[in-house]
DNA sequence: TATGAATGAGAGTTCATTCAT
DNA sequence: AATGAATGAACTCTCATTCAT
């Protein structure tokens, strides 16, 4: 239960993050340290998963007391699920605008795919499903929801934009986005789950063929995209 | 569906139990015993959730002291992974031998559409994410990838008969299956915590699209297949 | 906080109790143990008061680990209602008919005002108010009120007895009931806090001369007593 | 009642407050800034008992910071303490005094019951007993106990002199005031906790019928005292 | 085979107190 | 004089597991 001593040790061989959080027990403004201990409570839950998380977890890899941890925070929850806001709205945002400013639909499509798939993004799937899936019989936790929203929106108006130029074949925006996204939770799933997983670039191959059958002749990828 | 009694014992020594099982508080075989424990726990799991299914709640549902549990299972890990692969096995198992026995393989993907996404199986699903998803860091649990692997054998044991028999135009079985699946999955996610929620039916539909687009101008279901 | 290790370590030099309460650490019915566990928390709260009285404080008393005591009791609050009212209504209901019994009302009093102030009675008008003012914001508990009823009844059966049979002058028994429950209140309030405290010799000597004037010229004490 | 600013100031840095009270977040002389934490205090401590009010809430009330009032206190109890003397001499001092400023003894008895026993005092007496319980088994309070022998020597004075003036029939001063302190807390209590309650005037019939009785033919209160 | 009393670690949370600023 | 971040012990309650019966 009690998650490995994940480099809490004060002093101990902390590689990056030193620059950043002075893990010198001293006193910071509240908004600092709220900051200090979100991120340390994001490796925690992304690898051992939200439910599996405690306190004390958190206190240790922060490098301070529970108290402290509890002063700053309403409860164990707020700050799972701040931690889960930060680390996946601090990168999806970011990718929906890069992929909406590329000079091409296509291209912002290549943007989406290698996005969502690559060395970094395990660990926010494992997040994202876990606060996805363990407020199960809970609240519908309106966060993940605007979430979930935001980024769906920001593929439709990536898809309305091709569609309009002319670089994609697609009868219908809403229900594109709706397969399109369901296909990559069920990959990533399958990455992170499967037997055998799936890797990076084979993820990537699904998607992109996915979306060259879904989005019409007009290929996304393989040659030179040609309007009709 | 399991052939579960369903009703778990409230609480006392209830008089009405069924007859053909004989599950008066006498000795039973060891495997009888499990089996009953089993049964019991199989509808807390995909009610509550695996997490928040405990030792006493199974015990009590299955009309035993903890004792017996304890006695009979490893641990409640144990159980909770038995109790899932009885409810997805009891199902999915038969389900791809109807799928498999249909007159067509058109055919057998419409009982597959029908199957996955029905009244039924919202239990399911949350089962298996629910399993699949506790098990993230933990041992890889094999029984949840043979489960995995005998079901997409099916699968593309269906698409290579319909390839084979012309019905469906499929460069790449393993591809199109694997992508199947985690579409599957993925609207099965969409449908269980969505927001807002996707309808069987829509579900449904998008799976049939899919199926469409990818297996080619030999349509799935409705009507004469017609190239455009 | 922690209450004084009270003759808690096993193998203690426990004086009395050892012959009814065997310590050791060995199992017993589930209606044995709620009744050690009870019967070491009483001193416990009467001595530091209910709010100052702790699971582990009950546990160490007891001789068994705080998981024993969740195990037979609801929560700590549980425990010290019943603790009350095992000792508060061990010792009055008794008492109540021991004064119900005796020949006369004049010695049915007499026996009233000897039980309700004496040697042991301390203990109990501690428990007493301290269950009666820490529910104070809180609900009204209705175990108490349905203590301080039976007794309010018995005293006022008793004075109607004294009433009937000519011993005592007495307009209202009711009035009387409420104005001699009071008094012995306040008094015993006077015993435990007052400045200096009262002796109990006191507490009676004030008690008898109030039902003296409260119940006429009928004597309860001095003198032989005489139906005029 | 004391001069409490009553109303807590809620959370934030409110703009609205009084203009006689300097209670801006300015510096204060000591013994300003202790008067002001202790008029905070006093309400929560009458309203929610003195074992529920914490330090935090205390500072919030006082519009301070918690450092604030442990630099003005030694701990917490030592607020509390200090509120509750404010409270109870505010009033029962002047209540005193007016007691025996009244023309008559007889008048000045009537002061008395209409005093313990209103609408305000109700406050007054959770306080009470609630200082009175909580320094149970903790230092024997000499403040209380100061409290309470002025208030008896008030008390007893006001017997006295209707004894002295005819007034009134007591062969025991001391006697009686303990008795009629005794029968005063005794009948707050069965306010406060009573099941049913005694209203405000039951309470002051009762205190009444005692007098009459205890303090002879000279009556009470209702006109010139004659011998029947 | 079955029981259920007993355990103790660990969960989240509260809170008076400390102290660098 | 005033602050409020930081602390750590103590709180109640949960629960899988152990084991004498």
């Amino acid at each position: 239960m009690t998650a490995a001593p994940e480099g809490a040790a004060p002093g101990g061989p902390g590689p990056k993050r030193r620059a950043v959080a002075p893990d010198k027990r001293t006193r910071q403004p509240t908004e600092v340290r709220r900051r200090l201990i979100l991120e340390a409570a994001v490796p925690l839950v992304s690898e051992h998963g939200a439910g599996r998380v405690g306190l004390r977890d958190i206190a240790r890899a922060a490098g301070v007391s529970v108290g402290t941890v509890t002063y700053h925070f309403a409860g164990v929850k707020e700050i799972i699920s701040e931690a889960v806001s930060i680390e996946i709205d601090g990168y999806y945002r970011p990718l929906g605008e890069r992929m909406l400013s590329a000079p091409t639909a296509a291209e912002g499509l290549e943007i989406l795919v290698e996005g969502v798939f690559n060395a970094e993004t395990d660990r926010h799937w494992r997040l994202w499903f876990d606060s996805w899936l363990s407020s199960a019989t809970l609240a519908p936790d309106s966060h993940q929801h605007r979430r979930y929203e935001h980024w769906s929106d920001r593929v439709a108006e990536l898809i309305t934009r091709g569609r309009d130029s002319g670089e994609f074949r697609c009868p219908d925006v809403q229900e594109t986005t709706t397969r399109l996204n369901a296909l990559v939770d069920g990959l990533a799933l399958r990455r992170l789950r499967g037997a055998p997983p799936l890797s990076l670039e084979q993820a990537r191959t699904h998607l992109r063929g996915f979306l060259a059958s879904e989005l019409g002749p007009a290929q996304v990828r393989s040659g030179p995209p040609r309007a009709d």
